[in-house]
DNA sequence: TTAAATTAAGTGAGTACTTACTTTGTTTTT
DNA sequence: AAAAACAAAGTAAGTACTCACTTAATTTAA
């Protein structure tokens, strides 16, 4: 990995995020990074493709944050943990998160199977608190990690800590 | 209206919602409604254009629904209608919602505006119920709406009546 | 009641410009 | 010297949008 060949990655999540992946160019990635056009494609062979080698970059950070959910082996506090999650975002992965969300709306469908050992570790924890529909609960937490995202990543006015507080005392956690 | 022009924005409602505001060709939708390309601009000026009529037009359906809990007296029934509010989205207007949602994370902010009565409606009828701090109760919700509709939307597989369920039951309503 | 005049609806080829991607050649590194 | 890294110019296809023009409908005038 060139130093060219980060700075690349890094433009490229920094615009695709602020901007969209249709609405920027190879050739602004280029001149944002420093660099000729041609060697976005030496590198990541096409567009696509430096989308591809942004987010396998970006998941590896990411991943690291549901493990520690799904590996909670506390039910209470794996709850607690997975509504904190959408604050817990540090600031050097905002990008990340903000192009994951974009790209859910656009034809491509990451981050559902990402989300996918979540769900299960939310189904089994319900389970054990012995929740009568422990699917809806856990697919309802889960809602509400989405809509909270949307508010951090969109509305950082608005005080999600306390939105946070307001859902964790709806659990006896 | 004439017909042609009832069937661009027919057909740019549909391809935006499918495939995205800058992904669709104004020569795309042209030929989807079986109209000259150039007819678009005589009708609505430019691309943009088009949009803000298909977008007026879904609003005018989309606003009787916002009103029916910005004006109802009962705090808990207010309440209840807000959760269930995903779920109560006609099939002839998902298109609206998902190019809404589409919208929500291109460029445009268009629906935060719109979401501005609810949230009102909501401050107040946790107010009246006497929550603690009921401006981060009713960002909850519309947290939880927006998470909700994102399901909707997009995992239809997903049962939502059940999860809806869960939520209200979160609440003595 | 026709005929002429005016407006509105619609066409499709053409505009300048941007896009993702390629090719060719030069520099840097090992 | 060989290979990898890089730059710059170029290409074909697509983009939003325009323009000269035709057709259909409506209004006005004789």
């Amino acid at each position: 990995m060139t130093e060219k060949q980060q700075n690349i990655l890094t433009s490229g999540l920094e615009l695709f995020a602020s901007e969209g992946y249709n609405n920027i160019s190879t050739s602004k990635i280029a001149r944002h990074a420093g660099v000729s056009e041609g060697l976005i494609f030496r590198h990541f062979e096409n567009k696509e493709g430096l989308l591809n080698a942004i987010l396998a970059q970006g998941a590896e950070t990411a991943a690291a944050y549901y493990s520690t959910i799904v590996l909670e082996s506390d039910p209470k506090t794996a709850i607690r943990k997975a509504i904190e999650l959408p604050m817990s975002i540090p600031r050097e992965e905002l990008n990340y998160w903000r192009l994951i969300y974009r790209l859910k709306w656009q034809q491509f469908n990451y981050g559902a199977e990402m989300a996918e050992p979540l769900r299960s570790a939310l189904i089994i924890a319900f389970q054990e608190l012995e929740y009568s529909m422990p699917e809806a609960e856990a697919d309802l937490v889960l809602a509400y990690i989405d809509g909270m995202a949307t508010t951090v990543l969109l509305h950082p006015e608005r005080n999600a800590d306390q939105i946070a507080a307001s859902m964790i005392n709806k659990y006896s956690l």
